[in-house]
DNA sequence: ATGAGCATGTAACTGGTTACATGATTTA
DNA sequence: TAAATCATGTAACCAGTTACATGCTCAT
């Protein structure tokens, strides 16, 4: 892996696999696709790209638009493919992961029971609305896309998101119900003996 | 929220709030309790403690220590305390997630089956492993520190992880079968017709 | 007229990791 | 005698976010 060159590079790579795309294109079809497990900044993109086919990876072309402002739409050169490809053979790294939820739970007692079942309860409402929105994307996708041959793997990281989704539903369904059954055991304010 | 203040500091808050602990202790604690959703680093800790100390969060004193260096043992103080209940009593932001296993699979194809697939072995193994870990953990956790009061809510996060390895074996079993069978439908190198 | 969408880009900042420096003691 | 553990700390670096600047067009 050479130095100097981020997930996001890859990820920019993988994108103009597709297809030659602006930065601009870029950021939404990052919004479309892999919102769930990925992002990027303009912040991040502009610069990344401008270095890239500074480097031979990617090459620009300046498309003059009507009106609106003009558009880089940069296509991905053969040295940009293969280092996509170096890039996809060697082993994902995990990225360490911080969740700041489960930290308050940990740090968390009886006196914050309120608070925490309704953290739960909004996480909970998050989930089950991405769970629901995941499956209206799969079944979108599984028509529109039917014969696309790279359907497959987008149905995975979907299922993906799908399972972590239940997983954190299920997880907060019964966490609430452990809170519940702890403070009506010894409760916050008022003690019945 | 006062600004300036990351979500690092109050994690060394709530881990003070368990008793007084040197910048070590801290990092010792981490890695044995939380390792599984968060993480400091010592360049972190260390500066960390030293600001907290002058804003009054914290207080520090000097241990000597036969031999070994000495260690500068930090306890939390009320102004310490009433800031940690006030991070509690606040929604926890999620976290922008990315899993760059899940990127590399988005962009993968037939070419890539067999890298894939040692991927997904490879992160399934990882996460069984991981589940008999906090299968240990649970039942000693039980065990050793039945009666404290906060135990409920440190199997609550254990809890959680168990659940995330699980949904992650479980798609890793799916997803190996998905790819098996895409290949054994039209193999890679050759192709009988 | 107001705001959303299109489109590109830079600068400042922040949060965090890694590498380094130091040095005694205990264990293999 | 080599490595691990104890223990603290700094400096350099890096990746990534946010805020800002610009300006046209189209729909409300």
């Amino acid at each position: 892996m050479k130095k100097g060159s981020s997930a996001s590079q890859y990820a920019i790579l993988g994108f103009l696999g597709f297809g030659p795309m602006s930065g601009y294109d870029i950021k939404q079809t990052v919004e479309r696709s892999v919102r769930h497990f990925w992002n990027e900044s303009y912040g991040q993109i502009y610069p990344l790209l401008k270095r890239m086919s500074a480097e031979g990876l990617a090459v620009a072309k300046t498309e003059r638009n009507h009106g609106k402002p003009d558009r880089k739409v940069y296509s991905i050169t053969p040295k940009g493919k293969k280092q996509l490809q170096d890039w996809l053979a060697h082993p994902a790294k995990a990225q360490p992961s911080r969740n700041e939820l489960l930290l308050k739970i940990f740090f968390s007692g009886k006196e914050n029971s309120a608070n925490d079942l309704r953290q739960l309860e909004r996480t909970r409402a998050e989930h089950a609305a991405l769970l629901s929105e995941y499956l209206n994307i799969e079944s979108d996708l599984r028509h529109r896309r039917a014969p696309h041959p790279q359907l497959p793997y987008w149905l995975m990281t979907l299922d993906f998101g799908k399972r972590r989704s239940q997983a954190i539903v299920d997880w907060c369904d019964q966490s609430i119900k452990t809170l519940r059954h702890l403070s009506s055991k010894s409760p916050n304010k008022k003690r019945r003996n």
